[in-house]
DNA sequence: TGGACCATGTACCAATTGGTACACTCCCGC
DNA sequence: GCGGGAGTGTACCAATTGGTACATGGTCCA
Protein backbone atom coordinates (compact mmCIF):
# COMPACT_ATOMS: atom_id res chain seq x y z
CA UNK A 1 0.00 0.00 0.00
CA UNK A 2 1.39 3.10 -0.92
CA UNK A 3 -1.10 5.52 0.76
CA UNK A 4 -2.11 6.15 4.27
CA UNK A 5 -5.44 6.91 5.31
CA UNK A 6 -5.00 10.23 4.96
CA UNK A 7 -3.08 10.35 1.64
CA UNK A 8 -6.07 8.02 0.40
CA UNK A 9 -8.46 10.27 1.64
CA UNK A 10 -6.49 13.43 -0.07
CA UNK A 11 -6.88 10.63 -3.37
CA UNK A 12 -10.01 10.33 -3.48
CA UNK A 13 -10.60 14.07 -2.69
CA UNK A 14 -8.00 14.63 -6.01
CA UNK A 15 -9.69 12.12 -7.98
CA UNK A 16 -13.28 14.76 -7.31
CA UNK A 17 -11.22 17.71 -8.09
CA UNK A 18 -9.71 15.68 -11.23
CA UNK A 19 -13.42 14.72 -11.81
CA UNK A 20 -15.18 18.57 -11.68
CA UNK A 21 -11.92 19.32 -13.25
CA UNK A 22 -12.16 17.39 -16.88
CA UNK A 23 -16.10 18.42 -15.78
CA UNK A 24 -15.52 22.00 -15.72
CA UNK A 25 -12.59 21.70 -18.56
CA UNK A 26 -15.16 20.37 -20.74
CA UNK A 27 -17.59 23.11 -20.07
CA UNK A 28 -15.40 25.22 -20.78
CA UNK A 29 -13.97 23.95 -24.26
CA UNK A 30 -17.53 23.58 -24.82
CA UNK A 31 -18.61 27.08 -24.57
CA UNK A 32 -15.32 27.93 -26.39
CA UNK A 33 -17.31 25.58 -29.11
CA UNK A 34 -20.13 27.04 -29.33
CA UNK A 35 -19.21 30.60 -28.93
CA UNK A 36 -16.83 29.86 -32.38
CA UNK A 37 -19.64 27.96 -33.80
CA UNK A 38 -23.18 28.80 -32.41
CA UNK A 39 -25.49 26.50 -30.45
CA UNK A 40 -28.11 26.32 -33.67
CA UNK A 41 -26.78 23.17 -35.04
CA UNK A 42 -24.64 21.87 -32.45
CA UNK A 43 -24.33 17.96 -31.74
CA UNK A 44 -23.24 16.11 -29.16
CA UNK A 45 -20.90 13.88 -31.97
CA UNK A 46 -19.82 17.36 -33.32
CA UNK A 47 -18.64 19.15 -30.17
CA UNK A 48 -17.40 15.47 -28.56
CA UNK A 49 -15.52 15.42 -31.72
CA UNK A 50 -14.17 18.99 -31.67
CA UNK A 51 -12.77 18.71 -28.17
CA UNK A 52 -11.75 15.75 -28.12
CA UNK A 53 -14.23 12.94 -26.12
CA UNK A 54 -16.62 10.76 -27.37
CA UNK A 55 -20.06 11.78 -27.05
CA UNK A 56 -20.84 8.70 -24.85
CA UNK A 57 -18.82 11.23 -22.39
CA UNK A 58 -20.51 14.05 -22.57
CA UNK A 59 -23.55 12.23 -21.92
CA UNK A 60 -21.78 10.57 -19.00
CA UNK A 61 -20.92 14.06 -17.63
CA UNK A 62 -23.85 16.28 -18.35
CA UNK A 63 -26.94 13.35 -18.21
CA UNK A 64 -28.35 14.70 -21.72
CA UNK A 65 -28.03 17.35 -24.30
CA UNK A 66 -29.77 19.64 -22.57
CA UNK A 67 -28.50 19.91 -19.23
CA UNK A 68 -25.08 20.13 -21.16
CA UNK A 69 -26.28 23.16 -23.11
CA UNK A 70 -27.97 24.72 -20.03
CA UNK A 71 -24.55 24.78 -18.02
CA UNK A 72 -23.46 25.92 -21.50
CA UNK A 73 -25.32 28.84 -21.43
CA UNK A 74 -25.02 29.34 -17.36
CA UNK A 75 -21.12 29.49 -18.37
CA UNK A 76 -21.13 32.00 -21.36
CA UNK A 77 -23.60 34.00 -18.80
CA UNK A 78 -20.70 34.02 -16.07
CA UNK A 79 -18.52 35.05 -18.88
CA UNK A 80 -20.76 38.00 -19.05
CA UNK A 81 -21.13 38.93 -16.30
CA UNK A 82 -17.31 39.26 -15.84
CA UNK A 83 -17.44 41.95 -18.13
CA UNK A 84 -19.55 44.09 -15.61
CA UNK A 85 -17.45 43.20 -12.84
CA UNK A 86 -14.53 44.59 -14.41
CA UNK A 87 -16.92 47.77 -15.30
CA UNK A 88 -17.62 47.71 -11.53
CA UNK A 89 -13.63 47.87 -10.69
CA UNK A 90 -13.40 50.96 -12.35
CA UNK A 91 -14.91 53.30 -9.72
CA UNK A 92 -13.49 56.85 -9.54
CA UNK A 93 -13.45 57.64 -13.26
CA UNK A 94 -16.18 59.93 -14.62
CA UNK A 95 -19.58 58.65 -15.88
CA UNK A 96 -19.12 59.31 -19.31
CA UNK A 97 -14.99 57.79 -19.23
CA UNK A 98 -16.82 54.53 -17.66
CA UNK A 99 -19.27 54.18 -19.86
CA UNK A 100 -16.42 54.61 -22.60
CA UNK A 101 -14.80 51.94 -21.37
CA UNK A 102 -17.44 49.76 -21.18
CA UNK A 103 -18.40 50.16 -24.65
CA UNK A 104 -14.42 49.33 -26.23
CA UNK A 105 -14.29 46.67 -24.02
CA UNK A 106 -17.92 44.89 -25.68
CA UNK A 107 -16.90 45.81 -28.84
CA UNK A 108 -13.33 44.39 -28.73
CA UNK A 109 -12.93 42.30 -31.88
CA UNK A 110 -12.27 39.48 -29.87
CA UNK A 111 -15.34 39.29 -28.26
CA UNK A 112 -17.75 39.07 -31.50
CA UNK A 113 -17.92 35.49 -30.87
CA UNK A 114 -19.53 35.94 -27.50
CA UNK A 115 -21.44 38.75 -28.45
CA UNK A 116 -23.07 37.20 -31.31
CA UNK A 117 -23.62 33.79 -28.79
CA UNK A 118 -25.40 36.29 -26.82
CA UNK A 119 -27.96 37.58 -29.07
CA UNK A 120 -28.07 33.69 -30.48
CA UNK A 121 -29.46 32.71 -27.11
CA UNK A 122 -31.37 35.53 -26.79
CA UNK A 123 -32.90 34.05 -29.95
CA UNK A 124 -33.38 30.55 -28.32
CA UNK A 125 -34.28 31.58 -24.76
CA UNK A 126 -37.45 33.51 -26.20
CA UNK A 127 -38.48 31.08 -28.34
CA UNK A 128 -39.10 29.33 -24.88
CA UNK A 129 -36.31 26.46 -25.41
CA UNK A 130 -36.32 25.27 -21.51
CA UNK A 131 -32.16 25.38 -21.03
CA UNK A 132 -32.20 29.46 -21.99
CA UNK A 133 -35.38 30.30 -20.81
CA UNK A 134 -33.61 31.15 -17.62
CA UNK A 135 -31.22 33.52 -18.89
CA UNK A 136 -33.88 35.87 -19.89
CA UNK A 137 -34.78 36.54 -16.07
CA UNK A 138 -31.33 38.53 -15.81
CA UNK A 139 -30.35 39.55 -19.14
CA UNK A 140 -31.77 43.24 -18.02
CA UNK A 141 -32.22 42.88 -14.08
CA UNK A 142 -28.88 41.76 -13.43
CA UNK A 143 -27.39 44.60 -15.34
CA UNK A 144 -30.01 47.25 -14.27
CA UNK A 145 -28.85 47.01 -10.34
CA UNK A 146 -25.58 48.22 -10.36
CA UNK A 147 -26.10 51.07 -13.59
CA UNK A 148 -29.09 52.29 -11.45
CA UNK A 149 -26.82 52.51 -8.63
CA UNK A 150 -24.09 54.16 -10.35
CA UNK A 151 -26.84 56.82 -12.22
CA UNK A 152 -28.15 57.25 -8.25
CA UNK A 153 -24.46 57.69 -7.22
CA UNK A 154 -24.46 60.10 -9.84
CA UNK A 155 -27.68 62.13 -8.93
CA UNK A 156 -30.81 61.10 -10.29
CA UNK A 157 -33.49 60.36 -8.73
CA UNK A 158 -34.62 56.92 -8.11
CA UNK A 159 -37.07 56.45 -10.73
CA UNK A 160 -35.41 58.14 -13.04
CA UNK A 161 -32.26 56.45 -12.47
CA UNK A 162 -33.97 52.72 -13.19
CA UNK A 163 -35.32 54.14 -16.64
CA UNK A 164 -31.81 55.52 -17.54
CA UNK A 165 -30.18 52.51 -16.74
CA UNK A 166 -32.65 50.40 -18.72
CA UNK A 167 -31.96 52.89 -21.60
CA UNK A 168 -28.40 53.07 -21.31
CA UNK A 169 -28.44 48.68 -21.32
CA UNK A 170 -30.86 48.73 -24.50
CA UNK A 171 -28.93 51.00 -26.54
CA UNK A 172 -25.52 49.62 -25.72
CA UNK A 173 -27.10 46.34 -27.21
CA UNK A 174 -29.18 47.89 -30.13
CA UNK A 175 -25.49 49.29 -31.21
CA UNK A 176 -23.73 46.23 -30.74
CA UNK A 177 -26.18 44.56 -32.81
CA UNK A 178 -25.68 46.91 -35.53
CA UNK A 179 -21.96 46.39 -35.17
CA UNK A 180 -22.38 42.84 -35.39
CA UNK A 181 -24.82 43.31 -38.01
CA UNK A 182 -22.91 45.84 -39.89
CA UNK A 183 -19.35 45.81 -39.11
CA UNK A 184 -19.33 49.20 -39.00
CA UNK A 185 -17.18 50.49 -36.26
CA UNK A 186 -16.85 54.53 -36.99
CA UNK A 187 -20.52 54.58 -37.72
CA UNK A 188 -21.62 52.79 -34.46
CA UNK A 189 -19.04 54.61 -32.62
CA UNK A 190 -20.52 57.72 -34.03
CA UNK A 191 -24.03 56.63 -32.62
CA UNK A 192 -22.54 56.08 -29.20
CA UNK A 193 -20.71 58.99 -29.03
CA UNK A 194 -24.39 61.04 -29.83
CA UNK A 195 -25.56 58.67 -27.55
CA UNK A 196 -23.41 59.71 -24.33
CA UNK A 197 -23.44 63.58 -25.43
CA UNK A 198 -27.36 63.23 -25.16
CA UNK A 199 -26.90 61.33 -21.98
CA UNK A 200 -24.07 62.71 -19.44
CA UNK A 201 -24.82 65.98 -21.43
CA UNK A 202 -22.24 67.61 -24.04
CA UNK A 203 -19.58 69.12 -21.76
CA UNK A 204 -18.27 65.64 -20.08
CA UNK B 1 -64.46 22.44 -76.57
CA UNK B 2 -65.50 24.88 -73.49
CA UNK B 3 -62.45 27.33 -74.28
CA UNK B 4 -61.73 29.60 -76.99
CA UNK B 5 -58.05 30.38 -77.32
CA UNK B 6 -57.85 33.45 -75.89
CA UNK B 7 -60.51 31.88 -72.93
CA UNK B 8 -57.43 29.08 -72.85
CA UNK B 9 -54.57 31.40 -72.32
CA UNK B 10 -56.80 32.89 -69.54
CA UNK B 11 -57.33 29.71 -67.79
CA UNK B 12 -53.49 29.04 -69.10
CA UNK B 13 -53.03 32.02 -66.94
CA UNK B 14 -55.12 31.67 -64.77
CA UNK B 15 -53.70 28.48 -63.93
CA UNK B 16 -50.23 30.49 -63.39
CA UNK B 17 -51.98 32.85 -61.26
CA UNK B 18 -53.08 29.43 -58.99
CA UNK B 19 -50.11 28.04 -58.99
CA UNK B 20 -48.30 31.88 -58.02
CA UNK B 21 -50.94 32.33 -55.21
CA UNK B 22 -51.11 28.78 -53.58
CA UNK B 23 -47.22 29.48 -53.53
CA UNK B 24 -47.97 32.26 -52.04
CA UNK B 25 -50.53 31.54 -49.72
CA UNK B 26 -47.82 28.34 -48.74
CA UNK B 27 -45.08 31.24 -47.78
CA UNK B 28 -47.74 33.08 -46.10
CA UNK B 29 -48.62 29.93 -43.72
CA UNK B 30 -45.28 28.89 -43.57
CA UNK B 31 -44.41 32.36 -42.09
CA UNK B 32 -47.24 32.51 -39.71
CA UNK B 33 -46.18 29.03 -38.92
CA UNK B 34 -42.55 30.52 -37.64
CA UNK B 35 -43.84 33.97 -36.32
CA UNK B 36 -45.35 31.37 -33.79
CA UNK B 37 -43.37 28.75 -33.27
CA UNK B 38 -39.49 29.92 -34.97
CA UNK B 39 -37.26 28.93 -36.77
CA UNK B 40 -34.81 27.04 -35.01
CA UNK B 41 -36.38 23.17 -34.94
CA UNK B 42 -38.57 23.94 -38.31
CA UNK B 43 -38.83 20.38 -40.28
CA UNK B 44 -40.80 19.99 -43.69
CA UNK B 45 -42.49 17.65 -42.21
CA UNK B 46 -44.17 19.26 -38.96
CA UNK B 47 -44.35 22.38 -41.32
CA UNK B 48 -46.08 20.76 -43.65
CA UNK B 49 -48.27 18.92 -41.22
CA UNK B 50 -49.24 22.65 -39.43
CA UNK B 51 -50.55 24.31 -42.99
CA UNK B 52 -52.08 21.19 -44.45
CA UNK B 53 -49.61 19.69 -47.04
CA UNK B 54 -47.53 17.38 -47.35
CA UNK B 55 -43.40 18.02 -47.23
CA UNK B 56 -43.01 16.12 -50.15
CA UNK B 57 -45.22 19.54 -51.59
CA UNK B 58 -42.59 21.97 -49.90
CA UNK B 59 -40.27 20.36 -51.59
CA UNK B 60 -41.62 20.47 -54.57
CA UNK B 61 -42.81 24.24 -54.51
CA UNK B 62 -39.47 25.15 -52.77
CA UNK B 63 -37.09 23.14 -54.36
CA UNK B 64 -35.37 22.57 -50.84
CA UNK B 65 -35.63 23.53 -46.85
CA UNK B 66 -33.11 26.24 -47.55
CA UNK B 67 -34.56 27.78 -50.40
CA UNK B 68 -37.87 27.63 -48.39
CA UNK B 69 -36.36 29.51 -45.50
CA UNK B 70 -35.13 31.67 -47.87
CA UNK B 71 -38.26 32.80 -48.83
CA UNK B 72 -40.23 32.86 -45.81
CA UNK B 73 -37.09 35.19 -44.27
CA UNK B 74 -37.49 37.25 -46.98
CA UNK B 75 -41.55 37.63 -46.96
CA UNK B 76 -41.35 37.85 -42.97
CA UNK B 77 -38.23 41.09 -43.75
CA UNK B 78 -41.64 42.59 -46.22
CA UNK B 79 -43.88 42.56 -43.22
CA UNK B 80 -41.44 44.31 -41.08
CA UNK B 81 -41.08 46.79 -44.07
CA UNK B 82 -44.78 46.95 -43.64
CA UNK B 83 -44.58 48.64 -40.67
CA UNK B 84 -42.20 51.26 -41.64
CA UNK B 85 -44.39 52.68 -44.75
CA UNK B 86 -47.18 52.60 -42.37
CA UNK B 87 -44.77 54.77 -40.61
CA UNK B 88 -43.88 56.58 -43.16
CA UNK B 89 -47.45 57.76 -44.27
CA UNK B 90 -47.93 59.66 -41.10
CA UNK B 91 -45.52 62.56 -41.76
CA UNK B 92 -46.86 66.29 -40.97
CA UNK B 93 -47.18 64.88 -37.09
CA UNK B 94 -43.98 66.30 -35.05
CA UNK B 95 -40.96 63.87 -35.00
CA UNK B 96 -41.40 62.71 -30.98
CA UNK B 97 -45.55 61.92 -31.49
CA UNK B 98 -44.20 60.02 -34.99
CA UNK B 99 -41.70 58.04 -33.13
CA UNK B 100 -44.13 57.12 -30.30
CA UNK B 101 -47.04 56.01 -32.57
CA UNK B 102 -44.33 53.42 -34.13
CA UNK B 103 -43.00 52.70 -30.58
CA UNK B 104 -46.40 51.69 -30.22
CA UNK B 105 -47.38 50.01 -33.33
CA UNK B 106 -43.94 47.95 -32.69
CA UNK B 107 -45.03 46.77 -29.02
CA UNK B 108 -48.06 45.96 -30.24
CA UNK B 109 -48.38 42.44 -28.18
CA UNK B 110 -49.88 41.15 -31.38
CA UNK B 111 -46.66 41.71 -33.38
CA UNK B 112 -44.24 40.01 -30.43
CA UNK B 113 -44.32 36.91 -32.30
CA UNK B 114 -42.80 38.65 -35.40
CA UNK B 115 -40.26 40.60 -32.90
CA UNK B 116 -39.42 37.58 -31.80
CA UNK B 117 -38.73 35.76 -35.11
CA UNK B 118 -36.90 38.93 -35.64
CA UNK B 119 -34.35 38.64 -33.17
CA UNK B 120 -34.45 34.56 -34.13
CA UNK B 121 -33.28 35.16 -38.07
CA UNK B 122 -30.84 37.74 -36.18
CA UNK B 123 -29.39 35.22 -34.41
CA UNK B 124 -29.19 33.10 -37.72
CA UNK B 125 -27.82 35.13 -39.65
CA UNK B 126 -25.01 36.05 -37.31
CA UNK B 127 -24.07 32.70 -37.52
CA UNK B 128 -23.27 32.58 -41.08
CA UNK B 129 -26.64 30.63 -42.07
CA UNK B 130 -26.71 31.42 -45.48
CA UNK B 131 -30.22 31.91 -45.77
CA UNK B 132 -30.39 34.83 -43.26
CA UNK B 133 -27.43 36.27 -43.65
CA UNK B 134 -28.73 38.66 -46.21
CA UNK B 135 -31.29 39.91 -43.79
CA UNK B 136 -28.30 41.75 -42.22
CA UNK B 137 -27.55 44.00 -45.17
CA UNK B 138 -30.67 45.34 -45.06
CA UNK B 139 -30.80 44.70 -41.44
CA UNK B 140 -29.57 48.76 -40.07
CA UNK B 141 -29.43 50.53 -43.85
CA UNK B 142 -32.89 49.78 -44.81
CA UNK B 143 -34.07 51.65 -42.31
CA UNK B 144 -31.13 54.16 -41.60
CA UNK B 145 -32.44 56.08 -44.73
CA UNK B 146 -35.60 56.95 -44.17
CA UNK B 147 -35.06 57.95 -40.20
CA UNK B 148 -32.15 60.09 -41.05
CA UNK B 149 -33.84 61.66 -43.87
CA UNK B 150 -36.54 62.75 -41.43
CA UNK B 151 -33.37 63.85 -38.65
CA UNK B 152 -32.37 65.74 -41.47
CA UNK B 153 -35.67 67.26 -42.68
CA UNK B 154 -35.74 67.86 -38.74
CA UNK B 155 -32.90 70.10 -38.70
CA UNK B 156 -29.98 68.31 -38.04
CA UNK B 157 -26.75 68.31 -40.44
CA UNK B 158 -26.24 65.41 -42.18
CA UNK B 159 -23.96 63.67 -40.23
CA UNK B 160 -25.41 64.00 -36.43
CA UNK B 161 -28.35 62.79 -38.50
CA UNK B 162 -27.04 59.38 -39.71
CA UNK B 163 -25.24 58.65 -36.03
CA UNK B 164 -28.97 59.90 -34.58
CA UNK B 165 -30.59 57.82 -37.07
CA UNK B 166 -28.58 54.76 -36.16
CA UNK B 167 -29.48 55.30 -32.36
CA UNK B 168 -32.76 55.60 -32.59
CA UNK B 169 -32.96 52.25 -34.32
CA UNK B 170 -29.86 50.37 -31.89
CA UNK B 171 -32.24 52.37 -28.77
CA UNK B 172 -35.73 50.99 -30.19
CA UNK B 173 -33.99 47.38 -30.82
CA UNK B 174 -32.65 47.04 -27.30
CA UNK B 175 -35.73 48.10 -25.80
CA UNK B 176 -37.35 45.52 -28.33
CA UNK B 177 -35.40 43.43 -27.07
CA UNK B 178 -35.65 43.97 -23.05
CA UNK B 179 -39.33 44.29 -23.61
CA UNK B 180 -39.58 40.85 -24.77
CA UNK B 181 -37.05 39.25 -22.55
CA UNK B 182 -39.11 41.29 -19.24
CA UNK B 183 -42.10 41.71 -20.18
CA UNK B 184 -42.24 44.85 -18.45
CA UNK B 185 -43.91 46.99 -20.83
CA UNK B 186 -44.29 49.84 -17.84
CA UNK B 187 -40.68 49.85 -17.49
CA UNK B 188 -39.80 49.55 -20.60
CA UNK B 189 -41.91 52.44 -21.65
CA UNK B 190 -40.52 54.42 -19.06
CA UNK B 191 -37.03 54.00 -21.02
CA UNK B 192 -38.54 55.24 -23.77
CA UNK B 193 -39.68 58.41 -22.31
CA UNK B 194 -36.72 58.98 -20.96
CA UNK B 195 -35.40 58.76 -24.22
CA UNK B 196 -37.79 60.56 -25.94
CA UNK B 197 -36.55 63.63 -23.71
CA UNK B 198 -33.39 63.11 -24.31
CA UNK B 199 -33.57 62.77 -28.32
CA UNK B 200 -35.81 65.67 -28.83
CA UNK B 201 -35.63 67.65 -25.79
CA UNK B 202 -37.75 67.83 -23.07
CA UNK B 203 -40.45 70.46 -24.11
CA UNK B 204 -41.65 68.76 -27.28
C1' DT C 1 -3.77 -11.81 -6.14
C1' DG C 2 -8.33 -10.84 -6.71
C1' DG C 3 -12.38 -8.22 -6.87
C1' DA C 4 -14.93 -3.89 -7.02
C1' DC C 5 -15.43 0.32 -9.07
C1' DC C 6 -14.98 3.98 -12.40
C1' DA C 7 -13.72 6.08 -16.72
C1' DT C 8 -13.88 5.36 -21.46
C1' DG C 9 -14.69 3.45 -26.04
C1' DT C 10 -17.48 0.63 -29.49
C1' DA C 11 -21.42 -0.82 -31.22
C1' DC C 12 -25.83 -0.31 -31.40
C1' DC C 13 -30.84 1.55 -31.22
C1' DA C 14 -35.13 3.97 -32.63
C1' DA C 15 -36.55 8.31 -34.21
C1' DT C 16 -36.30 12.05 -37.18
C1' DT C 17 -34.33 14.46 -40.88
C1' DG C 18 -34.25 16.29 -46.02
C1' DG C 19 -34.89 14.47 -50.29
C1' DT C 20 -36.43 11.00 -54.09
C1' DA C 21 -39.08 7.37 -56.92
C1' DC C 22 -43.13 6.08 -58.34
C1' DA C 23 -47.94 5.68 -58.70
C1' DC C 24 -52.28 7.91 -58.95
C1' DT C 25 -55.69 11.35 -60.31
C1' DC C 26 -57.59 14.93 -62.75
C1' DC C 27 -57.99 18.05 -66.42
C1' DC C 28 -56.86 19.98 -71.09
C1' DG C 29 -56.30 19.59 -76.07
C1' DC C 30 -57.14 16.50 -79.66
C1' DG D 1 -63.19 9.19 -75.45
C1' DC D 2 -58.28 9.55 -74.80
C1' DG D 3 -53.25 10.42 -74.29
C1' DG D 4 -50.26 13.23 -71.75
C1' DG D 5 -48.71 16.24 -68.48
C1' DA D 6 -48.96 18.59 -64.14
C1' DG D 7 -50.13 18.39 -59.19
C1' DT D 8 -50.15 15.44 -55.30
C1' DG D 9 -49.76 11.60 -51.99
C1' DT D 10 -47.27 7.22 -50.32
C1' DA D 11 -43.49 4.77 -49.55
C1' DC D 12 -39.07 4.80 -49.31
C1' DC D 13 -33.90 6.17 -48.72
C1' DA D 14 -29.45 7.26 -46.42
C1' DA D 15 -27.74 10.21 -42.97
C1' DT D 16 -27.73 12.04 -38.56
C1' DT D 17 -29.59 12.54 -34.14
C1' DG D 18 -29.65 11.69 -28.76
C1' DG D 19 -29.25 8.01 -25.89
C1' DT D 20 -28.08 3.05 -24.19
C1' DA D 21 -25.81 -1.67 -23.50
C1' DC D 22 -21.89 -3.81 -22.98
C1' DA D 23 -17.11 -4.80 -23.14
C1' DT D 24 -12.53 -3.10 -21.72
C1' DG D 25 -8.95 -1.44 -19.17
C1' DG D 26 -7.03 0.59 -15.33
C1' DT D 27 -6.64 1.79 -10.32
C1' DC D 28 -7.41 1.21 -5.64
C1' DC D 29 -8.35 -1.66 -1.39
C1' DA D 30 -8.39 -6.03 0.99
Amino acid sequence: MTHTDAAGEQDRAQDQDQDQDRRARLVDAAVDHVTEHGIADLSLRRLGAAIGVSHRMLIHYFGSKEQLLAEIVRTSERRQRALLSRLHEESGLAPTEVARLLWRQLTDPRLAGQERLFFEICGYALRGRPEAVRVLDGLVSDWLEPLAAAETAAGADPASARARARLGLATVRGLLLDLLATGDRAGVDAAMEEFLRLYYGPDR
